[in-house]
DNA sequence: AAATTGTTTGACGTTTACGTAAAAGAAATG
DNA sequence: CATTTCTTTTACGTAAACGTCAAACAATTT
């Protein structure tokens, strides 16, 4: 008896909207249960969800999240099908090789401006602008 | 004299449709001047290119690349700009601590999910697979 | 000169990822 | 019982980031 959830339940935990979730549940990202009529989400709608949003904080596109959860689902291995599998894995990491990089990269330039910035705030803070 | 580009030099170096270049101004992201009618993009630009890729990979809209660009462009430090530009900074730095986060935890994911689609790849090849 | 190649400016089209509004049913609360 | 509150489906709307013609002009190349 694993816990469950209502829509609102994960909107709130997630901060998204229930629109989202409904439209994550089109693009079956998320397949919840029904109680009569009312979605109940499990704990693994709830993973996917998690899942679904780190994605999305990556710049992955809700299609290229469902092949992910496809791959992840793939359990019976046809050779074919791992094949595929490994190239796309391939692909995607030197994707996040390359984000990562991007990421250090920016987070220097923005140290770089922060610190800039802090100085020149500490300047006109204690009076000592050029000027006045 | 530094150096100038046409457009489909930028394109193809970059890697993007003329199409795309031409959006990108419109949105301000680069401003090439003109010989005439056709476009010249001095190497200022094609830095501007290479950043708002960056952006791009890393999710930023072209709105917040402009943005991003405007405060590059920031000289003379009025405060109330300082001030404003410091919040977004810490905003964007805190949402590129997570992205690494993101990303290495993706990266672990994957680098997982090879190594199981290596070893049942390895199996199938050297027929060692269960049923036949 | 004719044809190809590269460029320009519109301007409408498309995809993604939801937003938003409407109408209606179910459940909780005063 | 009446009223919120939560939920449902349906469906049109929208912002972003280009794609995709079309028509026209200029510079090369044959």
């Amino acid at each position: 008896m694993s816990k469950s959830y209502t829509i609102s339940n994960l909107s709130q935990e997630f901060g998204v909207t229930t629109r989202t979730l409904r439209h994550y549940e089109d693009q079956g990202l998320v397949t919840p249960a029904r109680d009569g009529i009312n979605r109940i989400y499990t704990s693994r709608d709830r993973v996917r969800l998690k899942l679904a949003l780190r994605g999305k904080r990556l710049g992955f596109s809700l299609n290229e999240i469902r092949e992910l959860f496809e791959l992840y689902d793939l359990a019976s291995g046809e050779r074919r099908k791992l094949e595929e599998f490994a190239i796309k894995l391939d692909r995607r990491r030197a994707q996040l090789v390359q984000q990562r990089e991007d990421v250090e990269v920016m987070l220097d330039e923005i140290s770089f401006f922060a610190t800039q910035c802090q100085r020149l705030l500490a300047e006109t803070e204690t009076g000592k602008t050029k000027a006045i």
